[in-house]
DNA sequence: CTGTTAGCGCTTTCAT
DNA sequence: ATGAAAGCGCTAACAG
């Protein structure tokens, strides 16, 4: 037993001089065994070996990043929000890649807060991450330009970086809001209805996407069918709400992020409306909802991988400057989007 | 401009000597500002707060860390999957929680794999992390018995710690599979089945109420509508599947997580299965489902909220020894558990 | 109010 | 093959 008094007196850790004495050597030994490094005797090595053994050492981290000037091995992931499917895939699939290069993935939420979202990049860096994921929605990163100019690995990933230069995979927004209004003009849809967020650089292009392809249809865009609300589940539902219980309703809507169709969803179910129906974004319960939702979608897993691949790039310095990828968004069509205007 | 060449040579961190230099103070005087401890001047402190703006100073938190013994402020929290909405709702909790004590939550995934769990609870003690939330389907967890003994904040949520003592928020597994079965009894349901997966102490613990119930009704158990299968989407599906397409097929199924539910879902719409249905843990899909699905679930956020005040008692000292919580679980009819045998 | 010294746990460097 | 000294960036514990 350790402890002396009743409750848990936190005995200290073991340290590399603790297993040197028990193993009668210094302290650099122990290191250079630990860290497999040459110039210990098989004698000695098995000594040492034994004492790490009997003592339970386990190398303090921080103390070896202080000395090395290096990271935590530890790679920052920040999300707007923990629910969306694709930023849970986008970091699954960078998390896989970046394991193979000995880095641990973890993932904080910022809940759409420019000032959390700082907050917990400022406290990633202080805290000797070695990179960051950001996937960000604000307006405006120059206080990331410091750190980038010192060298700080930081990948924009779906949002772009705004006011500094950085590596970014980003997503053709305009092209697949063009991909799904015309989808829907081909049914024969003229009454589309949009809702999308008032937040973040993606929203804003998928609304333009929108307004563009609509024009060079010839279709006129009516402000009543254009929804801009915050980005929330209930945002969604109240939206789509007031869009089908008009005298004109539209006769499809296009609903330009997951939280927001995780909203739209039911209250259009509640409704018995038949209207068409397009998301942005992939979802899993997509396929369970009825009719199937059509989407368009980027690919996330890719977006994942390429990200992983900046940032590591960036860590080595291998980096040729700030890259910038865009990737495509395709249509699954499965039944949502695929329903007619009503005669 | 502080590079030389043309790639990121990148220039080395501002440290609190830089700072204490550009003041024309000690290192001490620095430290003091910026921790807000007394015994500054305010001309000095003054002339301190501007160097720290004009180099840009921020302090180096593993140093702090290590110096002062203290953990980086980071509570790790480790989960089975990325995708149950359980584990990110009990995630959410607890973060909201914890920071209100200046803790920010990272989480990572074991993807069930034993030894990456291990590997990562390893990682983030030895990188100094404050505590850990665990979320384990593990069933030997004595490789932490000298953290523990040691005083490291461990909470285990949802999985009993195995060989060990430690806090623990649990569910009341048998319980919510008694009321599941119950209920589908209720609608004069024989021919339950359960699908459950082959790892993991709540799997087993479901399994248990539900056979434990079977019996207390005198119904018994047909083996070949006992489904124990890997606990993944596509396991789900072909357990769904099985069961439909026999000869005799159930008439309920009691789906006992997350991911075989997302996998059971798809495969018994596919086959215009009638068959009632009850899932253990409830996800946002579950209102989007034709019919709606009836669900048993805990409730996540009062979890998070209570493994937050547990660790935080860890980290503090204040615990008064591995406490132990074990919340009920509802039931929550939507549909698919009300509906009927076939007559 | 301000500064000096020492040292957290580890590793680089330079002896031996 | 092994170890002693020094120091990563910061702050307790003492001076003054």
């Amino acid at each position: 037993m350790a402890g002396r008094g009743s409750a848990s007196a936190p005995d200290a850790a073991v340290t590399i001089r603790d297993v040197a004495r028990a193993a009668g050597v210094s302290a650099m030994s122990v290191s250079r065994v630990v860290n497999g490094k040459p110039g210990v005797g098989p004698e000695t090595a098995a000594r040492i070996e034994n004492a790490i053994q009997a003592l339970g050492f386990r190398p303090n981290r921080m103390a070896t990043s202080l000395r090395q000037k290096r990271g935590l091995s530890l790679l920052g992931m920040v999300v707007p929000d923990p629910y969306t499917p694709m930023f849970t895939e986008i970091a699954v699939a960078a998390d896989a890649a970046l394991r193979e290069h000995g880095l641990i993935v973890v993932t904080a939420s910022s809940g759409r807060d420019p000032v959390r979202e700082r907050a917990l990049v400022g406290s990633f860096i202080d805290r000797g991450l070695d990179g960051l994921l950001l996937v960000s929605e604000d307006d405006d990163h120059r206080y990331l330009a410091p750190e980038l100019q010192r060298g700080r690995p930081v990948v924009f990933v779906g949002g772009p970086p705004v006011g500094v230069e950085a590596p970014a995979i980003l997503v053709d927004n305009r092209g697949g809001a063009r991909t799904a209004v015309e989808h829907l003009l081909g049914r024969g849809h003229r009454r589309i209805a949009i809702i999308a967020s008032t937040t973040g650089f993606p929203a804003a292009e998928r609304l333009a996407g929108y307004r563009q392809t609509l024009a060079a249809h010839g279709v006129p865009v009516d402000p009543a069918l254009v929804m801009r609300v915050p980005h929330g589940r209930v945002d969604g539902a109240r939206a789509t709400a007031r869009l089908v219980d008009r005298a004109d309703p539209p006769t499809a809507i296009f609903c330009t992020n997951y939280l927001l169709t995780a909203g739209a969803l039911p209250a259009l179910r509640e409704r018995g409306s038949g209207c068409a129906f397009v998301a942005f974004d992939d979802f899993e319960a997509a396929t369970l909802a009825e009719p199937p939702v059509t989407v368009v979608t980027q690919d996330p897993p890719s977006m994942g991988r390429l990200a992983a691949e900046l940032v590591v790039a960036a860590i080595d310095g291998t980096g040729g400057g700030p890259e910038r990828v865009t990737v495509p968004a395709r249509l699954i069509p499965r039944g949502s989007g695929e329903l007619p205007p009503p005669a």
